[in-house]
RNA sequence: GGUGGGGUGGCCGAGUGGCUUAGGCAAGGGCCUGCAAAGCCCUGUACGCGGGUUCGAUUCCCGCUCCCACCUCCA
């Protein structure tokens, strides 16, 4: 069995055959970087990350574009509203997007473009559209999209331009409410430096033209999967389509969208202004590494209804499976793997990312692991760790280095401490001395250390929240 | 009004025409332990409502209802 993906053009599952064999290419709709990053952004970012890996994984070589958006109404009104550059609001918020999917574990993309930096190709396909007709400049310096010009306009989203609600703006010189700015000309209320010239006059791109001119760039005339959120299937991704295909490309294979994180019922938004971020998080003491458990535990396309209570159940189920790791490695040490996952992991994984599935599987080996491991095979609790570690490494998860003690910095500076204390305490077990040896584990723990005894003599790990404090 | 997705045991969350009715969290019982912790074992018998198809439906079909997303900037 190959890979199945659910593309939502065909509304079906379907086998994904890449085009050009061995090879793959993605571009991932980015962020518009009008704000700091929320865990909606996170839960994309996660969820292409792992399809990427899941592809490299099956051996094929993924150019893997995912674009920033850095000019449009949004930043421009920040930037005023700030009284600062605009680019400036762009890049600290990109800034911040880049370190946030590098703390969940998402790896950087093959390239990650910006809008700004693709005026000449975006221009050239807006001559492009021009020249086909399937585009007109206004006397005031805009160019729309001709949405009546083709006919498929509305078959990614199901919509049908005559149902459609009236929700575009009217312009001067704008032939259809449908029609959509491809290049929009120079306004009083708009920092200065937003403009470039162009044959249209002063001006600056649209949203959607900068996607469709990116992928052109990096994948393109045509290319296997395009990704995004599921919110902007419409209009955004319709308008690729209709830009690129009118532009005469043959553009995406496949169309592959992400589920959307809500909160309180409702989409968490920048909008909405309901948005949750890792900075909050780790002020609850949630570790990037348990937040993407949380947001790859359910599979992509599914809605996530954030509560704390969830999040928090998901970090549990995390370090179930990182006890088991920590365990079975002070035991058995770190294992060699051949990188191959087991075949029940294969199948779900290719059956549209079943990341619930391959969670389950993952956990039922570390159940077989923690059974071994009081039975003292350590043979099978190495078979045991080599799986899990690899099947947790497919999914972009890796308890070896994401540790709390790990993370500390200071894990050989407390284990020394911690050696101390238990020195004591074993001598006051020796002497059936219960409260004496009670109290030196209770000391610690009120230090955030927990001490268990294992067959092999006491163990320590960090309390969870050991970073929050008292 | 249009389009699409969904309502699964206390909670999160997969899945399937019956067969072995995921997995995790929480709960109760047991084992282990000096006591714990961790771990292991056991227990709970779920599929929004009403019809229909079927030998049999949570799974297919129809109706209803509720929720969500999109139709306007948003991963």
């Amino acid at each position: 069995m190959s890979l199945q993906l659910y593309d939502t053009a065909t509304r079906s599952v379907r086998d994904f055959v890449p085009r050009e064999a061995g090879k793959v290419g993605i571009y991932l709709c980015g962020v518009t970087v009008q704000s700091p990053p929320h865990i909606g952004h996170l839960r994309s970012g996660v969820n292409y990350d792992v399809l990427r890996r899941w592809l490299e994984y099956r051996g094929l070589e993924v150019r893997f574009i995912r674009n920033i958006t850095d000019i449009d109404d949004k930043v421009l009104a920040r930037a005023v509203a700030e009284a600062v550059p605009y680019w400036s609001i762009a890049y600290r918020n990109e800034r911040l997007l880049d370190d946030a999917y590098d703390a969940v574990g998402v790896r950087l993309p093959t390239y990650e473009p910006r809008a700004t930096g693709h005026i000449p190709e975006i221009q050239a396909l807006i001559q492009r559209l021009i020249d086909r007709d399937h585009a007109y400049a206004t006397d005031t310096g805009e160019v729309y999209f001709d949405v009546s010009s083709y006919a498929d306009y509305g078959a990614l989203s199901g919509q049908r331009p005559d149902e459609m609600r009236s929700g575009e703006e009217t312009a001067p010189g704008k032939r259809s409410p449908l029609d959509f700015a491809l290049w929009k000309g120079v306004k009083p209320t708009e920092p200065a430096d937003a403009y470039w010239p162009s044959p249209w006059g002063r001006g600056r791109p649209g949203w959607h033209i900068e996607c469709s001119a990116m992928t052109w760039r990096y994948l393109g005339e045509e290319f296997d999967i395009h990704g995004g959120g599921l919110d902007i299937r419409f209009p955004h991704h319709e308008n690729e389509i209709a830009q690129s295909r009118a532009a005469g490309f043959g553009f995406a294979r496949y169309w592959v969208h992400n589920g959307p994180l809500n909160l309180g019922g409702e989409k968490m938004s920048k909008s909405l202004g309901n948005v949750v971020d890792l900075p909050s998080l780790a002020a609850r003491g949630l570790r990037p590494a348990e937040v993407r458990y949380y947001l790859s535990a359910p599979h992509y396309r599914s809605v996530i209804d954030y509560s704390e209570a969830a999040l928090d159940e998901a970090a549990a189920a995390y370090r179930r499976i990182e006890g088991f790791v920590q365990r079975a490695v002070e035991r058995v040490g770190v294992v060699e793997t051949d990188g191959v996952v087991p075949a029940g992991f294969e199948l779900v994984m290719d059956d549209d990312l079943n990341t619930p599935q391959a969670f389950a599987l993952v956990h039922e080996t570390v159940r077989a692991g923690n059974t071994a491991l009081a039975a003292g095979d350590d043979e099978a609790v190495r078979q045991a760790l080599g799986e899990v570690l690899t099947m947790l490494g497919v999914l972009g998860l890796d308890p070896l280095t994401d540790t709390p003690a790990a993370r500390s910095g200071l894990a050989d500076t407390v284990d020394s401490l911690v050696a101390l204390a238990l020195q004591q305490r074993e001598a006051a077990r020796a002497r059936r001395d219960w409260p004496a040896a009670d109290a030196v584990r209770d000391q610690l723990k009120q230090a955030g250390v927990l001490i268990e005894d294992t067959p092999h003599g006491p163990r320590w790990t960090l309390a969870a929240n050991a970073t929050d404090g008292p």
